[in-house]
DNA sequence: TTTTTGTATTACTGTGTGGTTATATAGAAA
DNA sequence: TTTCTATATAACCACACAGTAATACAAAAA
């Protein structure tokens, strides 16, 4: 498959997703599901989010698609839809180590 | 090697390196670069940032360790430090495309 | 029906930050 | 030295959005 040539628009579209990412709350949540599907209330209790605060985050990790939503009589299930984030948040840490390691050298460096 | 365990510090560290590449100017910056070194005057050419806010968000990508810096008499060289970010923006590019492709079998089953 | 429970939404406030303009700084040339 | 060029920084404004409290909505129970 060719890579598609990175337009504005699209520059614009993955800048976005990596907002929705860009957020510790948010990232909690999704490390909660990581385990399993989980209704609402049980989302309050792991993350320690309040109600109103993680149900907006929800509404966003599922209008981008990160996770699925089904309803099961008043409780609402949310499920990771999108596995592909932890690969990304893998990323991230090698580079918060690379970064870390580096910044001890220049530590060391000019002591 | 062990996967770290998901601290709230280390959530907000990741978090805070997804806010920096959540910004379609520094991307297009990071793009820019992808074909070697630039001094500022060139990346204002190709990317259309104006100095002082190019000048910014290099700053940040610098400080975040996503791009090296080095002078040659008045011109600043930058170039890209860590090209895994360019990893992180395939894989969000493979989402982006399941998650469209998926709105748009939304939008075929409501028609 | 009314009440209760779980979730979503609204309205608001405070904070962070992107873009801009003007100014400052660093280094080379005159 | 003074002047010019390349880059960085400061000060400002405007907007986006995270958090909160109050309210609305949906579904089940009474």
């Amino acid at each position: 498959m060719k890579a598609a040539a990175l337009t504005p628009d699209l520059l614009s579209a993955v800048a976005d997703r990596f907002k929705v990412l860009a957020e510790p709350a948010r990232l909690t949540v999704l490390n909660a599901l990581r385990k399993g599907p989980r209704h609402v209330s049980a989302l309050i209790d792991e993350t320690g989010l309040n109600q109103a605060n993680l149900s907006k985050h929800l509404q966003m990790l599922h209008a981008h698609g990160f996770v699925s939503r089904s309803r099961d009589g008043l409780f609402v299930y949310y499920e990771l839809a999108d596995k592909s984030v932890f690969a990304l948040c893998d990323i991230l840490c090698g580079q918060l180590k690379r970064h870390a390691r580096a910044a001890v050298t220049r530590f060391r460096a000019v002591r």
